[in-house]
DNA sequence: TTTTCATGAGACATTAATGTCTCATTTGTT
DNA sequence: AACAAATGAGACATTAATGTCTCATGAAAA
């Protein structure tokens, strides 16, 4: 069995991290703890204090987003096919790509070390995919960058509040992307 | 003179706690003050705790976007052509906006309350904007906000990093937004 | 069944954040 | 200059968050 139906204690933690504080960055370990249905003392009994807690998060935040780009690449026909292919696969990872970003700010140099690799090579696909005329020369890479990212984090918000499937908020996020909200349907 | 050189104690608490929430929101009011270039004990002399602040801060915003949004709003030939100018002036208030989006999630309801009157109208201007054109009946219209609002943010990080003036951020959110990433350029 | 182990609950200590007060200094006003 | 108001700095009290420990319980493994 790879998926336990009930989730162990640290992952219980961790995923209920990811929700909560996506929500409200300000929520103490024991606000963590309940919405994990996991006792406080456990959580310390996993994790070495919220620093800790961060790290393992970012850490396996990076891993899943990795994963799950390369998982969702294969057999792209071009830079341009394979960024679409990868937008659903990060939709539905919206909570792990914000937490990443918002700890870019934040947080230590390790943590900003390793996501740099990833970053890195999306930074990478961008440009490739721009050589395909996915956008032009005159719009700033780092424009194209981070107004992807946040498209790709609304059409999260889109399936959190339950107001589109993970595919169709996938496709408003990369058509309105590629040619403006006026060619976007769900 | 209406523009003081020096901001009061006050703004500048207000001022800082802008900034450096949108940075990192668990900074503390200690961060805040100091960050004003303000005494901790000023800081409490002016505001009644970390709660009053928020709320001084969401009714400020509040009443800054409104007022940009009303003053952009004038002599607008259509209701698109009114959010095309509406959308610089709130690319320079993006750390307003953010914040008031963000406690709409956490805080209390008066809060919610007195910028839902805010949201409605931005609401309804969509829907108008939409029976115009700008985007179809097939698109739904909580996308078209999200993905509005995260792209006016998007345009101030641009600004906020110094990587474009206002001006060119807010062209390169508004032509994503209606004909996406291909037709951006600042 | 017996043993082992993770856990929940709660007591307690420590630390960080917050709130209050005083006093000397500065700033602005008259 | 004389005065009043605002401030900064620091001491202190209170509260919230965090970290540690013990012990009883229940589940899983032997």
């Amino acid at each position: 069995m790879k998926k336990p139906i009930k989730l162990s204690s640290r992952d219980a933690v961790i995923e209920a991290a990811f929700q909560l504080l996506n929500r409200d960055p300000t929520a103490s370990l024991a606000d963590i703890a309940v919405a994990a249905g996991v006792g406080r003392a456990t959580l310390h009994r996993h994790f070495d204090g919220r620093d800790d807690l961060l790290r393992v998060m970012a850490a396996q935040a990076s891993g899943e987003l990795e994963r799950a780009a390369d998982l969702a690449a294969r057999g792209a026909r071009s830079n341009i096919d394979a960024l679409r292919k990868i937008t659903e696969a990060i939709v539905q990872l919206g909570d792990r790509q914000w937490f990443l970003a918002q700890e870019q700010h934040t947080a230590a140099d390790e943590v900003a070390a390793g996501s740099s690799t990833q970053n890195n090579a999306f930074h990478k696909l961008f440009k490739a995919a721009a050589k395909e005329g996915l956008f032009s020369g005159d719009c700033p890479v780092e424009w194209a960058l981070v107004a992807y990212d946040h498209l790709v984090y609304s059409a999260w918000l889109m399936v959190r509040d339950e107001h589109a499937t993970p595919q169709q908020a996938a496709n408003l996020a990369w058509s309105t992307f590629t040619n403006g909200i006026g060619s976007a349907q769900s």
